[in-house]
DNA sequence: TGCGTTTCGGCAAACGTTATCAATGGCGGG
DNA sequence: CCCGCCATTGATAACGTTTGCCGAAACGCA
């Protein structure tokens, strides 16, 4: 049995097919009777709208692409989770493309989606410099928001948070309970989140300990990085590592664990993103979290704004949100119970 | 400058619009001097064919829908990666829905993604038997695959990692390397990894210790039920604890330091799914690995069989890969070195 | 009763593509 | 030399929806 079509509903309630689509629609106002017997021909046939169809006629498909690096990055799980949430709320539809951080394939995907006649698209760009000019090509077909990583300025709409608050309250907290040897284990991409941290670390260790600055060690997101830069800043006797993201911290407190330093009793280790597994590891790791789902619910307002208005209205916009700082026993006060602050399943 | 159609290439290149639809779409040969011109008129303008008008004249959209009971569970994002990739590699998108564990929800994505029209449906069903009923009927309309979780007998086709070789390749391992007493921390949901990887530790081990069968604690997959499941089997005494999976196995571990009892030493403990956490805990886990790239090649591949046929042709199958034990130091032998069979990015 | 105004319903034209059918021309076989 | 066939190409009808426009009916008011 083929799917009905408004032809269908349209015979069986007796009525034309213009009617028919006012009362599903509701774009009109239409008789009462009417209504009724076109929404009981719809229910008994289980008609469902073409979108397709739809789509062709309206230019719009209700759609949205979503395209990211590497979704087994374990910060982006949640995010796509609360992203798809809004969206769908939204009546509106996600097409995901991951593309492996390789900026060839993101340019690729992304005309694949605009091909697809996506209404807007949500990118997280896998490269700050390469991603750029299919990003902003894109940006001028269709509404934009990139997220997370920045793309150069004045490509689209951003959402992202406030990497240089989170940075800050780190160091602060950091500062109060004591610590004075600070390093920093980073990531020494162009990459917005890499460099705004780095920045936000350096002004605020600046301050911080004005004398002696604390190493820092760059290289990239990753655990086997945090492991190895455990190593090249072990000869400043550090008694805190902050760590770029989460990744890093868990491999530094590895490696922290391998050489028989006591954590947080020698050295504080602190994360940055509050992934699953900043909670699990042991010690949980102090970190700080990024507000994932306001950060969607931003995002998606802003594609809304945008579809709603005619053309690319309005000056561009790049939204900040403010971390919280979660404090896990990674860097407990020393002499401290070491309990958790806080937990998260 | 709105986007260029099949009309403007076709006045472009001074021919009709069915010549450039064969050209660019090849259905039929063409003249090369026409085809030479059609093609330089479409490169100049940028023509991108509206998937939409080609979706609904041609009732196919290339798109396949991919629901999932939360994309959230660290064993997702890596199968969603694979099964991007391969659907992409056929030239399809994919429309993500995340149900968030609840069926009702699961129900309306998937209608919803019906009435997008994708040519397929990929389900992980939420739950084996409230997600039936929605299921079937999805499965009546279009080709649909089930994954990783069965949805009772006859659906669809399936494809999910042969849970009870993964069970036994565990239960072997800790034979082999002398383990008596040992205990499954479980889960009790009808969902069939559960009851399969439930039933093949039940079998066993019932050969592996006969006389004293090891205790069993039901709960579900999370790191909490591991850590409170742990003082469920204290009393047994066990040397090994056998978990449903990796999610279980972090939380047994957890608690298990926390009782001051050595692992491997006093007694192991293993997983299941290998999801990134299990390398990175400390001691590494032994788990077992699903094959997940195999795992999603062998389920668009069974899409596409469906998709070449007609009509819904052949009888139904359910795939099942064998899994590969990872061995790490959470079941190295007593007095071993402990030293990781294997580490994972 | 006559007329402006509202309300409701239908007709038909798009949207951009694919697929069917007919028309054109060239060419070889009879 | 004519007929018919193949190779190309063009015109055109769908696909299922939304929507502008128009007619008809109903209603309010003087």
């Amino acid at each position: 049995m083929a799917d009905a079509t408004l032809r269908d509903v349209a015979r069986a309630s007796g009525c034309s097919i213009a009617t028919v689509s006012r009362v599903l629609a509701g774009t009109r106002p239409v008789g009462p009777e009417t209504a009724r017997r076109v929404r009981e021909a719809a229910e008994a046939l289980g008609y469902r709208p073409n979108q397709a169809a739809r789509a062709l006629r309206s230019r719009s498909t209700g759609t949205v692409g979503l395209v990211l690096p590497q979704i087994t990055n374990p910060f982006y799980p949640a995010l796509v989770r609360e992203l798809t949430h809004a969206l769908h709320a939204d009546g509106r539809a996600v097409l995901l493309a991951d593309c492996d951080d390789d900026p060839a394939a993101e340019a690729e995907y992304i005309d694949d989606l605009l091909s697809r006649r996506v209404d807007a698209l949500l990118v997280i760009p896998a490269d700050e410099r390469r991603s750029r000019d299919a990003v902003a090509a894109a940006a001028a077909r269709v509404p934009l928001v990139l997220m997370d990583r920045g793309c150069g300025p004045g490509i689209a709409d951003s959402v992202a948070v406030d990497n240089a608050a989170g940075m800050a309250l780190v160091l602060g907290h950091l500062a109060a309970t004591g610590r004075r040897r600070v390093c920093y284990l980073g990531a020494d991409g162009t990459a917005s989140a890499a460099a705004e941290r780095r920045a936000a670390y350096a002004a605020g260790a600046a301050v911080l300990d004005a004398g002696a600055p604390g190493r820092v060690a760059l290289g990239d997101f990753s655990v086997e990085w945090g492991r190895a830069a455990v190593d090249l800043v072990w000869d400043a006797r550090p008694d805190a590592l902050v760590c770029a993201n989460d990744l890093i911290a868990v491999g530094a407190l590895q490696r922290l664990q391998q050489r028989g330093a006591d954590v947080p009793g020698d050295v504080a280790v602190t994360g940055f993103d509050d992934i699953p597994m900043a909670a699990l590891a042991a010690p949980g790791i102090t970190t700080v979290r990024q507000p994932v789902a306001e950060l969607a619910a931003e995002a998606t307002q802003l594609l809304s704004r945008r579809l709603a208005a005619p053309g690319s209205e309005g000056p561009q916009r790049a939204i900040r949100l403010a971390p919280e700082l979660v404090v896990r026993e990674s860097s407990a006060v020393r002499g401290g119970d070491g309990a958790a602050a806080r937990s998260t399943g």
